[in-house]
DNA sequence: TAAAAAATAAACCAATCGGTCTGAAAGATG
DNA sequence: CATCTTTCAGACCGATTGGTTTATTTTTTA
């Protein structure tokens, strides 16, 4: 891997939480010289335009929401065991996220959805990620025995999907889990009445 | 009303659509005066900073949104029509809205969660207010026997708005409203559930 | 209707913005 | 280690930013 290689891998992991947290719009260039203690010739030599720097931010970052997906989900079992470990880590959210500023797909598709379809297909793409993820899980349920074999995967991907980002909305709001946890509560309901 | 409050308001009325779609640090001050077609003098005569107006057109906003969820269930006359009216209002949302941009408290507040804390203030207690709207139905539907009286209207208060917001915000991002779809007609099979 | 008060336009300010370009410093090569 | 290449620093650019002040216009008052 190349100097430059290096320089344009490091700039892309520190701009990161800045731009999760103060957004793109809000976030100057002179911001990231700041975290990463480069010129302004050291982020223009790697990247063409600060458009060029958040998309492979979120990128980057998109790919750390699925490593991080994995990682949770991977080690269980079963279909049950890959919900509750998931349901564990969205208790602790946001103080257990590698990036600071809690969830990316809230932050950089709220903002880009009247402003920037590149960033909001981006997102929509990561979202879409997320939503087969829960549904390839009700569907390895059903197929090993653990769930009845009438239960809706793509209604409950839907539903459970828009219940975890309104739940991360609210908890980013009011600065606590409380209602996080009432939703995750409610999600081992609705996944129990489906048990066999 | 004197000139200036009749200038003022229009300001805050004008701005509110433009600061709901472009965010706060995405929105110039120049850019609300080619849109009141006001020179900065006629902002700046009005408001102390961009940080009053953003705080006044988010209380308009604020403002805006009981009223309509006021208009939406008031004319009904049980808690479960109630309900039913809100569901179809969000089964066209965002087209019915009357400011454009999708939901302010998704918008302003992932915008202001790290950023503003008077904002975010605002937001969270605006969200307040849609839950306990949410808790009261379900209270008036116990009281006047059309719900069981068991049902937990905290609990359902947190579910619903959480899913809401969720399918807002794919809705938003995927530009149409399937999942919201979705969710009604499962906020509906729970509301059944609970129903004597 | 004339004069005073209020409201807004436009000129001004310093700072910051994203981006460009030249040259210095660092890295790679043999 | 000297030389060449690559990488980044820093000066520069025009445009824009939020805000201030003076000038002009509009509204209000009696």
């Amino acid at each position: 891997m190349s100097k430059a290689a290096r320089t344009r891998q490091f700039i892309i992991e520190t701009a990161a939480p800045i731009f999760n947290q103060k957004g793109v719009a809000g976030t100057a260039i002179s911001d990231i010289m700041e975290a990463t203690r480069l010129a302004k010739g050291g982020l223009y030599g790697n990247f063409s335009s600060k458009e060029e720097i958040v998309a492979e931010v979120f990128d980057y970052i998109a790919e750390q929401e699925k490593q991080r997906l994995k990682a949770v989900t991977g080690p269980e079992p079963t279909a049950l065991r890959k919900f509750e470990a998931l349901f564990s880590y969205y208790a602790r959210y946001p103080l257990n996220r590698d990036i600071a500023g809690g969830c990316p797909m809230l932050n950089f598709g709220v903002e880009a959805d009247d402003t920037n379809p590149l960033l909001k297909k981006k997102v929509q793409e990561l979202v879409q990620y997320f939503q087969d993820r829960i549904r390839l899980l009700v569907l390895l349920g059903k197929e090993n025995g653990e769930f009845k074999k009438d239960w809706d995967e793509d209604r409950f991907a839907v539903l459970m999907f828009s219940m975890l980002e309104g739940a991360i909305f609210v908890t980013g709001i009011t600065n606590n889990n409380r209602q996080m946890l009432v939703v995750l509560d409610f999600l081992r309901k609705e996944i129990k009445r489906h048990c066999k």
